[in-house]
RNA sequence: GCGCCUGUAGCUCAGUUGGAUAGAGCAACGGACUUCUAAUCCGUAGGUCGCAGGUUCGAAUCCUGCCAGGCGCGCCA
């Protein structure tokens, strides 16, 4: 929208230019934006400010000169004023606000997608938990949180895909294998200390009950090494499996899985690590391999290759990193855990010292999820087992719900997430809120049926029928559908939505108690229907892009 | 000690990247159902934007220093 407005603006200016008002040697960028109060106009544009010093003419009299050729034979335009130092306030005719509307009905399911994206390639990646337990909240609200942002920047014109990074390699998989293989022996009778390194959660015994259902005692006998591969990989195929599924039940696909050992079958380490000693970016001390991180982001270097000849996690990242640019991404964002942030600038250091642009890799942290059920903390360690899974959240307080309560706030604040609350089917919970606007609209669309009403063609809807101030003020906030969708992709901010639809629907349940839709004036009932069912798109859509259902009935 | 995030109404949080009188929801109080869903609406009250300086026409927003909370500072993953 703000696009056609540019557009005005610019051929104002043209014309300007032409009759020798202006000279315009260099046009700066049309800055177009809303003003904070509506009683100032639809848009205004500081672009005679910006233009003074380079015409040599006050702020005013550009404006004015501009005025003159916006009002010129532009219907769509109802008036422009001049405010303050020389802000140019634009107040747009019904006519082109209706004009809008009805491309909001024929995108349908498509509106809220623009091309502000370009095309660009991105992947993004996240949740990558370790396959060593299930998930918890927090890789929930990271699962949401990416999920989302795929939707979004998807609606938003980007080339998008997703990826889940397996870390199947490594000493965890050991002690994982191992707690496997503890309890397998604990269940069959051999009681031994349980070490305090294996991983404690009583998902361990079930792997291992599962094993004895399907093989019996025939590893009892064994010894650890000739046993551990097969606990090892079983174990981690139960809980990957499960991770699949939790995501799976939670709305959330991935387009790739990726598994760090591919790495290594693939020698994509080996050669990463040549391939930065070949740039003298690594080099080697004390016995190990080490990159100068400290050269870039990073206060200190860091090492790839330890004593023992084992890489690191970090080198294994490095060559997981410069495989995405080799498949041919231009942006690559991770979504890490908060926890993780003391890891973003060695991991920015790495794509430096591969001489990519700083701005082709973005780590996104989502901060923590403090769960409460009334109030009281739940506890959550790993460790102890005691955690709070997503699944279990997901099971009492249902996917909607869950998923809307990690949308709805910024990912770099720190959120309560209340059971209780989340669990109430009241006014309290914001996600009913915006889910009963659309199954109110729907209702309405019901009763317009009974009445013997239904949507014809829009040629034949009169919607110049549509003048009440309310009606206007729902259908600027749908037309600004689009636009909030970029932005929140470009800002990677996806809570805005959330804002956004509360916003919107709180508008149409103040209108829906003020004007009935469906009445004896056959006409204005058509024009304030085709207006409903442009907002139900509108909330559907918005609800789809954050993963949430819209309800026809409530 | 160093680094990152956060600090805005009683509570949970927004605040369009420096703009006009700082906004929502919940909780509190008072109203509104003979009507398309009252899971709703309308109104009242609630603020030293953590504190102190600075930058300028203008700061919740940018800079500096403190204070408080969270998280992180491995040849772990």
């Amino acid at each position: 929208m703000k696009k056609v407005i540019r557009q005005l603006i610019s051929n104002a200016l043209d014309k300007a230019r032409k009759s020798g008002e202006l000279e315009l040697s260099a046009v700066p960028e049309i800055l177009v934006e809303k003003p904070k109060d509506e009683k100032f106009g639809d848009f205004s544009t500081s672009l005679s400010m910006m233009l003074a010093k380079s015409e040599r003419k006050k702020p005013r009299d550009i404006a004015d000169i501009l005025c003159r050729h916006l009002k010129n034979g532009e219907s769509q335009i109802a008036s422009v004023d001049i405010a303050g130092p020389g802000f140019i306030n634009l107040k747009m005719a019904p006519a082109f606000f209706l004009s809008r509307l009805v491309k909001v009905a024929e995108l349908g399911d498509q509106f809220g997608s623009s091309d502000a994206g370009g095309g660009k390639k991105v992947l993004l990646e996240f949740v990558s938990a370790n396959p060593t337990g299930p998930l918890h909240v927090g890789h929930g609200r990271g699962a949401a949180v990416g999920d989302m942002l795929g939707r979004l920047l998807k609606l938003a014109g980007y080339n998008v895909s997703t990826e889940y990074y397996i870390n199947d390699v490594g000493n965890q998989m050991n002690t994982l294998g191992r707690s496997t293989w503890a309890r397998y022996r604990e269940i069959l009778g051999i009681a031994e200390e349980f070490s305090p390194d294996y991983y404690q959660g009583e998902y361990i015994r079930d792997i291992a009950r599962e094993i004895i259902d399907q093989r019996g005692k025939e590893f009892l006998d064994k010894s650890e090494e000739e046993v551990l591969p097969f606990f090892r990989q079983y174990s981690l195929d139960s809980i990957l499996n499960g991770i699949k599924d939790d995501l799976s039940e939670f709305g959330v696909e991935f387009d790739q899985w990726f598994n760090e050992k591919s790495l290594y079958d693939d020698q994509l380490v080996d050669k990463a690590v040549n391939w930065l000693r070949e740039k003298k970016h690594v080099y080697d001390k004390e016995g190990a391999v080490w990159l100068n991180s400290s050269a870039f982001d990073d206060e200190k270097d860091r090492v790839l290759i330890k004593q023992t000849g084992e890489k690191t996690y970090f080198c294994s990242d490095i060559a997981y990193h410069k495989n995405k640019i080799d498949r041919g991404f231009e942006w690559i964002v991770d979504l890490w855990g908060a926890d993780h942030h003391g890891y973003v600038p060695r991991m920015n250091s790495v794509l430096q010292a591969m001489g990519y642009d700083k701005d082709v890799f973005k780590v996104m942290l989502v901060q923590f999820v403090a769960l409460t059920r009334g109030g009281e903390k739940v506890s959550m360690s790993t460790r102890s087992g005691e955690f709070e899974t997503l699944s279990d959240v997901v099971k009492e307080v249902g996917v909607d719900a869950t998923r809307f309560f990690f949308l709805m706030r910024s990912s770099d604040s720190h959120l309560d997430f209340d059971l209780e609350l989340a669990k109430k089917e009241s006014p309290e919970n914001p996600v009913f809120y915006i889910q009963y606007a659309h199954a109110r609209i729907c209702s309405i669309f019901r009763k317009a049926t009974e009445e013997g009403l239904s949507l014809p063609a829009i040629s034949h809807i009169d919607l110049s029928r549509l003048k009440d101030e309310e009606e206007f003020t729902l259908i600027k906030k749908i037309l600004a559908f689009t636009e909030i969708v970029g932005k929140s992709a470009e800002l990677l901010e996806v809570h805005r939505i959330a804002f956004y639809l509360h916003d919107l629907v709180a508008a149409f349940h103040g209108y829906y108690s003020r004007h009935r839709v469906v009445s004896d004036d056959v006409a204005l009932s058509l024009a304030r229907l085709f207006l409903m069912d442009c907002l139900r798109t509108t909330i559907h859509n918005g609800l789809s892009v954050m993963g949430v259902s819209a309800p026809e009935q409530m």
